[in-house]
Formats: structure tokens, sequence, C-alpha cells
RNA sequence: GCCGCCGUGGCGGAAUGGAUUACGCGUGCGACUCAAAAUCGCAUGAGGGAAACCUCAUGUGGGUUCAACUCCCACCGGCGGCACCA
């Protein structure tokens, strides 16, 4: 017969679906009956957008990495959950709207349709029976519970602000949706923009986010991008007195510096344009005038602008105030310019241009005195006692940022840096003039958006009350139907045009009130999702606390690296709120991430409708199956890795599958002939490296092994167990033909029931006795070059191999009259005689 | 600029201190066939040699070691992330 892949991956597929075989057992919860049902697994894939261009031979690859997984996993007796969902609000869909006219609803439903279609295709062991969308009210109701709990517990504020807003997508973005000072979907450039916006305080968690990143199976590229994210920085903030015309305004700016080792150098202050001190002194500063001109100009500037400029560093000096350098009592100028950010440390810096190389670009273009107070290390000259003061007249070229020992610097002349960095410390916070602070780089998330399609945000304004939130009972509060999709433009979303939904009662007063027309990001629905596969729709939460924390953390999380600071970092973030809140066990979401590399495609490009270079999985697998599709994506590389799409290296995947049908073919029943001790042996192997290679998600080397195996079968006698265990170990890569093989080979009674299919199976287990050799080939070198081989029995010892070593004829020639220094023998592997 | 990762045949890759090139693709030759496809078998890093065999090859240069694709240093090239964070 011929293997028709199309023909039997159908018939399985629709019997897998009916006999509900990859679904999640929830009764196991119930400890009464964990005991018999072992212990659960949950595996989760990044659920995907349902975008309109459907799903191309990239996307499937982490989803057939957690399917192989998942059926190794549930082999083992591992009770697994493994389902998948929409992560439906969003952009393209909304755009799509807006050109059509359809409604975000039905686009959704549709793109859903056709994606799903195509993820059965590949044969996934999904539990479809829990799937998601975040775009459906019965699910959003939880989003925006979840919000109102924020909003509760203080974590989620109104405030205006300054944000990053995209001229083209007409709304504001949160920080990390910024790339380079372009927005992360359109790559337009983000102007700053003063709007009312939502904000959560993710800031408060700092510190958890930083620290519990240990606790986590993560690769370590991931961890580090948090962590730069988060930029945690220890330091010093000292206090600069401000000497005024007016001696009776007594007032003083603070900075934040890591560098308290260099106070000595400090030559001048630098103020973010928005530094509140220049407001409250203008009566003080001579030049407020040219100071509020130079204000309004870097506010003007985009992002972008001042990114472009880094190098240029300008700014101007505020005449008619200086500040006093507590360390020596100095009057220094200050300055205001737009390198200096509001939002990070105190908003004012301590300058010093000799030991920081944009304090000395700035000083070299004002010509401000650069006074040198760390010496490297390497300079071995003494250091007289009484420094002179250098103050630079053109000599540096460069800032010298690293370590050293200390000049110019009073009582700490000769100390090394990283000490004088503590003393400086401790000596002013005696002074009251200086304590110790950690700062962070992360800010608080800016939720809302001026879009249509999101989740509405629960509150509403009422002109007695105030901000209301919504009640329980209120929710899910639903996006009110609209004629048009169009963003304003103004800062307000479309929704605040549908005066029927906007003008609401005060839940509290019964008065007229305003519904909030902001909608929630994209990145909301998908802080909790790992949660919402185990809620019962009807119930409340609580009832369905046990369920989750049966399953929950998430054991294996698999998906793309272009989350790494975005959606992994705000899930963290929701689950520690709903941890603190007593709502959940568990602080983090996901134990263990592993992350894909991209499929590109032949071309090496990312595969994109635009580029003209994409492949759909529809047609691959109609030509091919899909079990040579999803051995291929396995097989083509390491899972983490990027590849090119080659369309030739499908083909040997058909041929691998091929031969394996061939294996049975023509055979009414496998009989065993006879056994075969060097095959058996090969079996053995085969078992433990397949069982070692997943483990460890090499699935590329598992699969060569199976070919191996499969090669070694090729005009053999073979016996009933090894095919048995072939089969069973190529089930999690090629479920539907082992699946027809099993059921045709070693299933009595045709019909099928869920403990008869091979995908109940027990994994198989090997003889570790067999696994070892017991016949060698021993590699003779001389001199650390191969010149002979032997074989040998596997445990033989260091002196027989020596002298059978020296008896061969080859080696014999090689050593001849020259003396044996020494000789290196490792067991089992080589012997190498250094002459 | 800073941080991280990666450079191995014609191609995807394997081997992470012990036989470089497993497995797959491609290519060549052979078998089967009237012929072709499919399939099966053999070969396939480069150079030299009639052959046994020899020499050289894991981006480049150096080092450690009996032994380096693997560890260390410098450089070159590519990819990803961050980017005025004090």
């Amino acid at each position: 017969m011929e293997y028709k892949p199309r023909k039997i991956e159908k018939k399985w597929q629709r019997m897998w679906e009916k006999t509900g075989i990859f679904k999640a057992r929830d009764s196991l919860f119930l400890p009464a009956k964990r005991k018999r049902g072992g212990l659960k697994f949950y595996i989760l894939d990044m659920f995907p957008y349902p975008s309109a261009q459907g799903l191309h031979v990239g996307h499937p690859r982490g989803y057939i990495t957690t399917d192989v997984f998942a059926h190794f996993m549930r082999r083992k007796g591992f009770n697994i959950l493994h389902p998948m969902g929409w992560d439906a609000f969003g952009l393209p869909t909304e755009n799509y709207a807006i050109k059509t006219g359809i409604h975000p609803e039905i686009i959704t439903k549709r793109n859903i349709k056709r994606m799903k279609k195509q993820l059965k295709l590949i044969g996934l062991g999904y539990d479809w029976s829990r799937e998601i969308n975040t775009t459906d009210p019965e699910y959003y109701k939880w989003t925006q519970q979840i919000f109102l709990l924020l909003y509760k517990m203080g974590l989620a504020y109104e405030a205006t602000l300054p944000i990053n807003w995209c001229p083209s997508c007409k709304t504001g973005l949160a920080n990390e949706e910024v790339i380079e000072g372009r927005c992360e979907r359109c790559g337009t450039e983000v102007i700053k923009k003063d709007l009312r916006q939502w904000v959560l305080k993710i800031t408060v968690f700092s510190d958890k986010l930083l620290k519990d990143l240990d606790l986590l199976d993560w690769p370590e590229k991931i961890k580090e991008m948090q962590r730069n994210w988060i930029g945690r920085s220890e330091g010093w903030e000292i206090k600069f007195k401000v000497a005024t015309t007016d001696k009776r305004q007594e007032t003083s700016i603070k900075v934040f510096t890591t560098r308290t080792d260099t106070l000595f150098g400090c030559t001048y202050l630098v103020l973010a344009p928005e530094h509140q001190i220049i407001q409250k002194l203008k009566d003080q500063i001579l030049n407020f005038k040219s100071v509020e001109r130079y204000i309004e100009k870097s506010k003007k500037k985009t992002e972008r602008e001042r990114i472009s400029k880094v190098k240029e560093k300008a700014g101007i000096e505020i005449k008619g105030i200086k500040a006093v350098n507590p360390v020596n009592g100095r009057a220094i100028p200050i300055f205001v310019a737009d390198y200096v950010l509001i939002h990070y440390g105190t908003g004012a810096i301590m300058a010093v241009p000799a030991h920081d190389q944009r304090d000395f670009d700035f000083a070299k273009k004002y010509n401000l005195p650069v006074i040198e107070v760390i010496k490297p290390y390497y300079v071995k000259e003494e250091l007289p006692k009484e420094t002179p003061l250098v103050i630079s007249d053109g000599r540096f070229e460069k800032a010298y940022e690293g370590e050293g020992i200390l000049i110019n610097s009073g009582r700490f002349i000769g100390m090394k840096s990283k000490i004088a960095r503590e003393r400086i410390g401790e000596w002013l916070t005696k002074k009251n003039l200086a304590k110790k602070a950690i700062y962070f780089k992360l800010r608080d998330w800016i939720f809302s958006r001026q879009r249509y399609w999101g989740e509405p945000i629960p509150i509403v304004h009422c002109q007695k009350c105030g901000i209301v939130p919504l009640g329980k009972k209120d929710l899910p509060l639903k996006l009110p139907r609209v004629k048009k999709y169009q963003p304003t433009g103004t800062g307000e979303s479309p929704l605040a045009a549908i005066k029927k939904w906007v003008n609401t009662k005060c839940p509290k007063c019964k008065g007229p009130a305003k519904r909030e027309t902001n909608t929630m990001p994209q990145w909301a629905g998908s802080c909790w999702y790992f949660i919402a596969y185990l809620l019962d729709k009807n119930k409340e939460f609580a009832w369905n606390k046990r369920k989750i924390n049966y399953w929950l953390p998430v054991d294996l999380y698999v998906g793309g690296a272009e989350h790494a600071v975005l959606h992994l970092l705000y899930a963290r973030f929701w689950t520690k709120v709903l941890y603190d809140a007593g709502l959940i066990k568990f602080k983090e979401p996901f134990l263990k991430l592993r992350t894909l590399g991209l499929i590109l495609a032949p071309d090496g490009q990312k595969m994109s409708k635009s580029r003209g270079n994409v492949i759909l999985p529809d047609k691959i697998i109609e030509e091919y199956g899909a079990d040579a599709f999803r051995l291929y994506e396995m097989f083509m590389g390491p899972f983490d890795e990027a590849i090119n799409w080659n369309v030739q290296g499908i083909v040997g995947m058909r041929r691998f599958l091929e031969k394996v049908w061939k294996l049975f073919d023509g055979q009414k029943s496998i009989v065993p002939i006879k056994e075969d001790k060097e095959l058996e042996k090969l079996v053995h192997k085969t078992i433990k490296k397949v069982t070692e290679d997943i483990e460890n998600f090499r699935f590329n080397t598992a699969i060569s092994a199976l070919m191996i195996l499969v090669n070694n079968f090729q005009g053999k006698n073979y016996g009933v167990w090894y095919l048995k265990t072939l089969l069973l170990l190529l089930a999690p890569f090629a479920p539907h033909i082992v699946e027809e093989l099993w059921q045709k080979y070693f299933v009595e009674k045709p019909e099928f029931k869920i403990n008869r299919s091979i995908h109940n199976q027990p994994w198989p287990k090997y003889d570790p006795k067999l696994v070892k050799e017991e016949m060698i080939t021993l590699v003779i070198q001389v001199n650390g070059k191969v010149r002979d081989k032997i074989e040998v029995k596997a445990d033989i010892s260091e002196k027989k191999a020596k002298k059978l070593a020296t008896s061969r004829e080859k080696i014999k020639k090689r050593i001849k009259d020259k003396k044996i220094k020494k000789v290196f023998f490792v067991p089992g592997k080589l012997i190498n005689i250094v002459v």
C-alpha cells in the first residue's frame, strides 16, 4: 500500500478530536484523584494574533515544539494542559475595519477561523475545549475586573503626562513600544504630547521583578534584557546648596550619582529642562527669557531628534544663581540641557567632565574647566602630597571613565576610587549632605490608548464624585457599536463620539457622568491569559481557585524572543499584583521559558506579505503531509536559532517517512524472525538518545538518531519489539503515520479507543547495560595525531592498550628509534604516545 | 558607543577538551528499466600520489595543552538587544 499522508492524517485528526485524547483532566486537581493521576504539566505557547494573512511556515515552529514536548511528557505519565487561544485586540484589525467598514469583531472571527483551520491541519494536540479569545466580552470582563483590582490597590492612576504619541496610529504608546524613537508598529517618528492617561504603577515592583528573575529557568539573554530594562543602579543623592542673590531664600539641588569618588572634579551642574527649581527661582535668574526659550525648544523636539543629536550636547547657563560643591565649597555654574532627563534620578546631574564623556563634550563646547581627579592604576608615578590643580587646557581628548587613584581630592588623595566612592559618600552623609539611593530605569506603564479596538476601561468620571470605578455587576462593559473606527487624532478615542455610550449615570450618586473613552493597550489581555484557560466563565474567580492553583504556574512557555521586555514583563507584573491580592499562590507565571529562532524566507529575509516571500504551510502539507512538515520544522536546526526555509529540505523528511512505511508495508502482521544483538543494542541507544535530546530541546539530533535507526533496519531481520519501539519514539514528531501503523499492526480490534492510541502508550525505557559498548575502536595517536585504530574490548586496561598499540606495524614505524616520553590513555577512547 | 550571541563542506547542520564534517539536502557514478521518474547501492572538504598513504583545513593571528571547532587574548565579519539612564 502506498503512503498517502493526507488520507491518514485527516482520519486520525478526526478520531482524536472525537475521543478527546488531548484534553487535560481537570478532575485530577481533586486531592484524592491526584495521587492516581500523576503530576501535572502546563505547557503553553504564546497565543497568536489572528491576522488576515494567516500563518506562514515560520509561525508553527513553536507550536510544533510544544506539541512534541507535550506528547513526550504525556507519555511519561504527566497530566498535560496544552491550550490555545487568540490575542485578538489590536491595530491591524482596527485599521482593516477603517478601510473596509467591516466590524472588527467580524474580521477577528473570520481570521480566527482561517488560522484555526491551518493549525488543525498540522495535527497539533491542543485542548480546544478551553479556547479563549481576548476580545470576547466574557473574556475581557475579567481583564476589566483585574483593572479595577489594580485601581483599588492604588496601582492605577490618572495623570496628564507628556507621553509618546504616534502621529500615524494616533495613539499614545508605552515606553516599551518605542524603538529608537519610532513607533513599534508602524515605524513613524514618535512625538511628545501632553495627554490625560491611565498609568499603572509597575515601578512599585521594580525590585521584585528584578530579584525574582533569579528564580526562573529562562534564557540568560532574556533575563539580561529585562535586567537592563529595569535598570537598577546604586549610588548617592547629593545635596548642592544654591547660592542666590537673595540670601534669605535658601534652597538646594539634589543630584544622583554613582561616582561620588569624582565629586572633587565636579565643575558645574546640569538640570533637565523640566526641573521645577527653574520656575521656583525664576526671579533670581537673570536670563530667564532665554532659558525659557531653550526649554520650549527642547520640548518640541521629537524623541528621534533628541537621539540623533546624541553627540551634540547643547544647553544654556542659568545666570544669577550658582551651586556650591559640598566637598570643597567652590561655587559652580548651573546649566539646563536636554541631555539630562527629568524622569531619571533627580532630574539633575553633577558634571565631572574629566571622567564622563557626555560632560566632557559639553564642557568643551562651553569652555568649562576640566579637573582631573582620577589617575588610572597603570600610572605608577609617585603622587606628590599636594597635587597641583590640573585644569584642562585642551590636553584631554577623552574623559577617563575607569577606576584608579584619586588626585586633586583633598584628604582623599591617593585612595582607590572604589573605596573613595564609599568614604566620600559617608563623609557627606555625616554632614547631612548626602544619602544612599537606588534608582531604576523602569517607568510606570502608560496604559491607555486612544483607539477603538481594545478593552474599555471600566471607569466613569462624575462631576460630583470624580473618578468612580464600575462595580463587578456592571461588567463586562462592552464596546459600543460605532459607524466610524477612525481615531480622532485629538487625543480622544472614537468612543468619545458615541454620546449614548459616553453619557451615563454615576454608580455612586446616580448623577450625570461620562464614561472613560480610552481603551486598554494590546498587552492587557495577554497579561493574564495563562489563567484564563482555567476559568469557568460562569463562576466567580474564587470558585476557580483550586483549578488555578493546581495547574499554575506554567511549567514550560515557548515563544519568540521579541516579547522579552513587553509581554513577558507585563505578565510578570500582573501576576505579582494578583499574588499580593491573595488571589493566586504563585509569584511568577512562567517557570521555564524557551525562545524560538525565526524561520526566514529562502532569501534570508523575514517573511512578509510586502516582500512577497511568504511560504504557506497549507501547500506544503498538501504536498508532503503534516508529518513531514512537522519533522522538517524540527530537523532544520537548533530550535532557538534563525534559519532559512529550504524547499528541498522537506523532501528528505518525506523520504524518511516512506522508509518507515515500507518497513511495514506488504506484511500481514509483524513476525519476529531472528533477534539481532547489534540491532537490539542500537534500539536501546536510540531510546536513550531521543529521550535525552527531547528533554534538552535538541529535536534535530533526536530525529537524526531515528533516521540512523531506520537506516540500520534496511535489509535486516527485525523483531516486533524493534519496530514497536521505533513507532513509540517517532510518535511525538510524526503522530499520524505512527498511529496508522500502530493501529494496523499492533492493535487487535479495529475500533479506536483512547487507551489503545499510540499516544497513550508509555514512553519506552532502555536497558543501561545494553547501551554500553562491549567493543570499541581505540584510536592510537602518536604526538597527538591519529595513526591507527584497533577494535578492542571497551574496558581494556592502559597496560594492555599500550602493549597492543606499540605492537602495531604502523605505530612501530613511527616510534622506531625514538624514546617514548609519555603515554596518555583515555579509557574507552584513545591512547596517545608522545615521543 | 554599551551588552549578549554566532562564524565548521556546494547548502541546513553534527561534534563543546580526545577520530572534524553525524543526519539531511544537493551532486556524480552504478543497479533496476526499452526509456524516464521513483527506488536501491557506492562515492562526495581541499591538495598531492599509480597505490599503500601523506600534507593542509572549523573567520584571521597568537597562546594554554600530550591533544583545541571546543579554553584564554587580540582582531575581522555577521546577527540580536539597549542607547544621553548620571
